[in-house]
RNA sequence: GCGAUCGUAGCUCAGUUGGUUAGAGCGCCGGUUUGUGGUACCGGAGGUCGCGGGUUCGAACCCCGUCGAUCGCCCCA
């Protein structure tokens, strides 16, 4: 015997109550996005490794370690999309979709990211993703949140938080960085071994450091809120005011950074509320749907500047808070009793009919007849129908069993079916 | 990349300080409950105890390695 090969680390078989969770939580967002119409945009999954690399930013713990980089034959090295919003940018620029502008798009689907796979957290994940590009208007941002918060909800998803920040325009943003590092450089001796790595490569994350040791300087560290230009507080204000019109909570996080380079102004997470049953479902991976303004991000791919938001959430963790989803009823179960032609052909054509007029149904015809009841029964049909031959062979009328209402929706299917054949 | 815990039947798990042919439930297949049938009962198939070494008269059990899984750290959705 063959050995069966392995699945590769981090990937994941979805099946069954999972399976339809996922399914759920991608209908959901395809019917909110069209409600606010946003459009639908596919995208290749791999691409020229620069795009991720001039984008995301080089240093970042993505692009350094975490892509799945490989050379083609060619000798071009390419990398499968760890995120959605280069490959997005890339396609706007080299499409010619700033004639779309301003131009609100959507997509899901696969993402590879080379890490230890723990709760949450895979190396092939799925996320659902929506920008909007080509518009500067902070009411842009509220849209967005708007649909995002609608989304949350229309899941049932509770005892989340949307998390609100703004990092400045980009001379705030460095003004803010600089004297961030200023602030920890002084203590450097006293924070973790992680945060003093972090003061070189990526000082706004020691905000978020989960250590103690670095917690007592967090507190008194500069405020983003120093640093911001007149522009900057305006468009945050603007965007607050709006989410509060639209009835989207929120709250002000003054430490949330995000990961990527090209963050600018509104920066956001959806995070589940402290001891929340949403909390406990997700084990240590607390954001669900995360992102903000990347107004540089364009000009990194070699594009006109192109103010933009967007944001994406992991299908997965959502699909763990909607929860258990069952797949929908079968309403007609057709048991055939023997196994003569006549009571196969009866048994298939049943279905025949009843699927082509919506009901769903599946035959039985395998096992012993009474195994075939069994699994009938076990199937939780609505309906069982049943088909017998009499002593000398003919075919008998169908035997039915359920509740009156359910046999008689059936059976009102099956006339239509015939009717419409006579027509 | 680092740490902790765990790998026994298709699935969920027992397996007493190391001691005969490794068990149960569910699932699957066949049958009985002398008619139609979610019950109950009987029987059957199915296991290189993750893999490789070592210790021992003897290893599912102890030791080392390795692969994998889970959870956490880093980072992130």
């Amino acid at each position: 015997m063959p050995k069966t090969p392995q699945a590769i680390r981090g990937t994941q078989d979805i099946f069954g109550p999972d399976a339809e969770a996922f399914a759920f939580v991608v209908e959901t967002f395809e019917r909110v996005r069209k409600l606010y119409r946003f459009r639908r945009v596919e995208m290749p999954v791999f691409e020229k490794t620069e795009v991720f690399a001039r984008s995301i930013g080089e240093t970042t713990d993505i692009v350094s370690k975490e892509m799945y980089s490989f050379d083609d034959r060619g000798g071009e090295s390419l990398t499968l999309r760890p995120e959605f919003t280069a490959g997005i940018a890339r396609a706007y620029l080299s499409n010619g979709w700033q004639q779309y502008a301003p131009v609100k798009l959507a997509t899901h689907g696969p993402l590879f990211r080379y890490e230890r796979p723990q709760k949450g957290r895979y190396r092939q994940f799925h996320q659902i993703d929506a920008e909007i590009i080509g518009a500067a208007e902070p009411q842009a941002d509220v849209e967005l949140l708007a649909m995002a918060d609608q989304l949350l909800k229309e899941l049932g998803i509770e005892g989340v938080t949307l998390h609100l920040n703004t990092l400045g325009d980009g001379d705030s943003r460095e003004a803010w960085r600089a004297a961030l590092v200023d602030h920890f450089r002084a203590v450097k001796d006293e924070l973790s071994e992680d945060s003093q790595e972090r003061l070189e490569k990526n000082p706004l994350r020691i905000l978020d450091s989960k250590d103690r040791r670095d917690q007592r300087f967090v507190a008194d560290a500069p405020k983003i809120d120093q640093f911001l230009s007149d522009d900057a507080r305006a468009f945050f204000d603007a965007v607050t005011s709006g989410l509060d019109a639209a009835g989207v909570k929120w709250q002000r996080a003054e430490s949330l950074v995000r990961g990527l380079d090209y963050y600018r102004h509104t920066a956001f997470e959806f995070i589940p509320d402290e001891g929340s049953e949403a909390a406990g479902k997700l084990g240590s991976q607390s954001t669900i749907l995360g992102g903000g303004r990347y107004d540089g991000l364009m000009e990194s791919l070699g594009g006109a500047a192109t103010p933009a938001v967007g944001w994406a959430a992991g299908i997965e963790r959502l699909a763990m808070l909607v929860g258990e989803r069952e797949e929908d009823a079968l309403e007609l179960a057709v048991v055939v009793e023997g196994d003569t032609e006549q009571l196969h052909s009866a048994g298939v054509r049943t279905a025949m009919m009843a699927r082509s007029e919506g009901v769903a149904a599946e035959v039985f015809a395998a096992g012993s007849p009474r195994k075939r009841f069994d699994k009938a029964v076990k199937s939780g049909a609505k309906v069982i129908m049943a088909f017998g031959e009499d002593g000398e062979g003919n075919l008998q009328a169908p035997r039915m069993k359920g509740d009156e209402a359910d046999i008689e929706r059936v059976s009102h299917a099956l006339r239509e079916f015939a009717l419409k054949l006579r027509d």
